[in-house]
DNA sequence: AACACGGGGAG
DNA sequence: CTCCCAGTGTT
């Protein structure tokens, strides 16, 4: 078989004596100062399954009270199989990426007809598990030794190897992941190692301000001693929000409004809202600018009141608790209900 | 390879 | 303001 040695980093005794240290010394400080989590331990695929796409582009922090509310809702594969889109959106509502939540669906009813995946590979078949979530759980769940390498890791081993690779590229992802799987992960639980690295990389290796004084790795750490940490990883893209000013419609009839459901190629898709529309409409009334910071979209929602009638479903403040709504549509309602009364008709 | 996809934490 | 968070799917 052919290597591609390009993306290969050196496997030299002196390279393997850094492995072995690192491995020493990073789960002698997980044992000591890792988080409690409601997750941590469990050796189950369904829990760290769950856990695992909640945790994708998400602080830890903030997934933990929608974790244990979705284990009490929803405990295994078949009750989320058998839950309806809202029940599993309403879950998920203010956790963003929403189609998270939808292909954790998906994957429950593919699970359903396939069975548990119980290695790596199986794992890549279901819907919402990539490469990332597909190690985490087969190292965690069945001591496979793959990596699972999120930002957290590419962090953490770009400053300990001075990788100025960019990260954000096949190439310098494949470094780190071949650095992980070829010379740091070993036989003896492959699923606290990666959980070590990315714990370290949260509350030791961080981003802007990293503690590399109190870091068990800064004997070995080439970023430490070489370099400056914080210049690593080197990240390539960097795209930037562009301005979007549509306008949000709210037909109201009495106390109520018109909800509808989002189009699933929309942003938002699946979650309730007033409908969004890039031309003014006839006949409203401009209300408000409600702005609303999207990753990629700065948003002013030019929020426009009609009377008109509109061929959706009409709620009350009250009613439209029990629907799936976005963060963004939360604003702009709110923003009609404490000012949109005042004046006119 | 580049982009879409939410919302919030922290400097 | 900025960057980034236990990433994946689509084009």
């Amino acid at each position: 078989m052919a290597k591609n040695l390009n993306e290969e980093l050196p496997m030299d005794d002196a390279t393997q004596n850094v492995a072995d240290s690192f491995r020493t010394q990073i789960r002698g400080w997980y044992g000591e100062y890792k988080r409690t989590l409601p997750w941590r331990g469990l050796r189950s695929f369904y829990p760290v399954w769950v856990s695992e796409i909640m945790c994708q582009q998400t602080q830890v922090a903030t997934v933990i009270p929608y974790f244990e509310r979705w284990m009490e809702t929803l405990p295994d594969v078949e009750s989320l199989a058998s839950a309806t889109e809202e029940e599993v959106l309403k879950l998920w509502e203010g956790l963003g990426y929403y189609r998270r939540a939808r292909l954790l669906q998906k994957g429950a009813l593919f699970i359903k007809d396939n069975g548990e995946p119980e290695t790596f590979v199986e794992m890549l078949k279901v819907p919402g598990i990539g490469p990332y979530t597909a190690g985490a759980i087969a190292s965690i769940v069945f001591d496979e030794k793959v990596p699972a390498v999120d930002g957290n890791v590419l962090r953490v081993i770009s400053r300990f190897r001075a990788i100025f690779e960019p990260v954000d590229t096949k190439v310098g992802r494949s470094v780190i992941e071949q650095f992980v799987e070829k010379t740091l992960i070993s036989e003896t639980c492959p699923g606290s190692l990666n959980q070590s690295i990315m714990e370290l990389g949260a509350l030791i290796c961080r981003p802007k301000v990293p503690r590399c004084e109190v870091c068990p790795l800064k004997g070995e750490c080439l970023a430490f001693l070489e370099h400056v940490p914080t210049d690593l990883p080197i990240k390539s893209k960097k795209v930037k929000a562009k301005k979007w000013s549509p306008f949000a419609v709210i037909y109201r009839k009495g106390d109520k409004i018109a909800l509808k459901r989002e189009e699933d190629k929309n942003l938002l898709s699946g979650l309730w809202g007033v409908p969004i529309v890039e031309e003014k409409p006839e006949d409203v009334d401009e209300l408000v600018v409600v702005r609303h910071q999207f990753t990629h979209r700065d948003t002013y929602y030019q929020v426009c009141v009609s009377d008109e009638t509109a061929e959706m479903d009409y709620f009350s403040s009250e009613e439209l608790k029990a629907l799936p709504i976005s963060t963004a549509m939360k604003k702009v309602i709110s923003a009609y209900f404490s000012n949109g009364d005042i004046g006119d008709s």
